[in-house]
This record gives structure tokens, C-alpha cells and sequence, in this order.
DNA sequence: AATGGTTATTTTTTCAAAAACATAACGACT
DNA sequence: AGTCGTTATGTTTTTGAAAAAATAACCATT
């Protein structure tokens, strides 16, 4: 297996949106735990979806809304089926807003990127050793 | 040692950029790496004034290089100090310009937060238990 | 040719974060 | 009353990444 690299790589950027009050952060991990809690109706199988193991997902969950002093679900436990969890209205418009906010992010990052590219794309190739 | 919360956190938007080819990718840590070997000629003293092994370093930067297709730094070994290292131009391009897309982004995204405050700062307390 | 402080590289040790495991409580339903 | 699958929470075990350590090569200067 070669590595040929004709002119030059595509290079992309990436950005990660994180929220913070003191020092902890509501980040694209709760956000995405949050989304699969809205379609899974349960922590349980949002965590199992995610590969991440039941008390993580708790943890993470609790601090988020002990760090934000909002509270994002709505737990039940007990019942027909074991329990559930869904979003509270502000869960809701947290993850819808903070999705919006990390796309228009990406998207200007794109753009700077595109008016930076000659930096990142060619040079003098490295003499150095490899790892 | 009770919180008491007038009204509203302060909460803040941090931004973490990087850029990235294949799946690896060059951020804030390399960034610094850079500066500092910028400031000191030294991969060594770099690393030690981020409190971090020099093996880490070295491997950080070689992958970066690796991964980029880009010498960011020139190494001496031997000599009369022992050795140093210097940025290239390239490597110098690449970190101001990195660092320039850094500032606007994070500025982007306080303008972005503070458009969606109130989402973030206000909503039901929780009812739930804490950790 | 010996010294010194760097770069280069591999191997071993440490440690913290995540997983795994264990238990209990909950409550609608049978 | 007993079952089931969830939430809740604490404890133990795994594991993976960083540090630490160990070794060698490099080379201007003495």
C-alpha cells in the first residue's frame, strides 16, 4: 500500500461547539445523547445507540443540567414499560438551537478554510523521519 | 456552600477548531506546540512549558507533518546547544493563519449565542436528583 | 576523545476515565 | 404479590492514553 499524493490533499476543518457556564460544557455529546433520548424515548436505549454504557449517559446528563440549572428531560420510572424519558420543551429548543449554532459554524469555517487554502495545502515536503 | 442563582448563568460559547485530512487532524495542541517551539528553538522546552513528555510531543509534531504532507518545523541534532528546532515559513504561515480562523470563529460564535441567549440561560429547575 | 544537551525512538509504568457490574427503587400490569 | 424493564446510584474492573524511563545518535565545542 502507497501513498501518492498528486497535488494536494483535501483538507477540511472541523469545529466543535461547546457551551460553558464556569467550566463545564454542554457539548455534542450530550446534544446527540438528548436527540437519541427524543427518538428512543428512553436514556437506556439512547445510551446503547450510542455505545456508552447506561451510567455514563446518566452522569453526563446530570451534570449538563446541574452545570446549565435547566433541566433538558423528563424522567419516569416505573410503569408498563420499565419507564421513560423524553425532552422538556427546553431540551427541545437547546438541542435544535445548538445544532443550528455548530452549522452555521461549520459552514463559515468552510469559508475561511476556502480563503486560507494555499496555507494548508502545499509546502516543502518534510524531510523529517517518520513515527 | 449554597449556589444561589439570581437570575441568569454567564454562559459562554468556546469553539475548538481543526483541520483535518483523512480522518487525523492538526488543533489547538500542535498550534501551541509550534508557538512555543517558535519562542524557545527547542522541541524539549516546548514541551515542558506545555507539561508534557517530550515523547509526545515529538509524536504529535510527526504526525502532524505526517498527516499535513507539510514540514512545519526543521530539527538540528548535535551541535553546539545540543540541538533546537525552528518553524519553517510554511509552519509559520500555518499557525498565524490557524490562529486567525480561530479569532473569527469564536467571535462568530458569540454573536451566534448571543442571538440564541435565552434558550440557553432560562428554563424550568430541575426536578431531578442530583449526582 | 570526552562533554553536554538536544533530537529520535522504544519500552515500561501510571493513572484517570469509561465500562462493567451490582443493587435498589419504582410502578403499571397481570 | 410478582414480573419486567426502566431509572438511580455506588463499586469494581478494564483499558487506553499520557508520563516516565531508558537508550542511542548527533555534532559543535573543549
Amino acid at each position: 500500500m502507497e501513498i501518492k499524493r498528486e497535488k494536494s490533499l483535501p483538507v477540511t476543518a472541523r469545529v466543535k461547539l461547546m457551551l460553558c457556564t464556569d467550566d463545564r460544557f454542554f457539548g455534542p455529546g450530550v446534544c446527540e445523547l438528548l436527540e437519541r433520548i427524543r427518538e428512543t424515548g428512553s436514556i437506556q436505549a439512547a445510551a446503547a445507540r450510542m455505545e456508552l454504557s447506561y451510567s455514563k449517559a446518566w452522569k453526563i446528563l446530570n451534570r449538563a443540567e446541574q452545570e446549565m440549572g435547566i433541566s433538558l428531560i423528563t424522567r419516569f420510572s416505573g410503569g408498563k414499560n420499565g419507564g421513560s424519558s423524553t425532552l422538556t420543551d427546553t431540551g427541545n429548543r437547546v438541542v435544535q438551537d445548538f445544532r443550528e449554532m455548530e452549522e452555521k459554524l461549520s459552514s463559515y469555517a468552510e469559508d475561511l478554510l476556502a480563503e486560507h487554502r494555499t496555507t494548508f495545502s502545499r509546502g516543502e515536503t518534510p524531510k523529517t523521519n517518520q513515527a
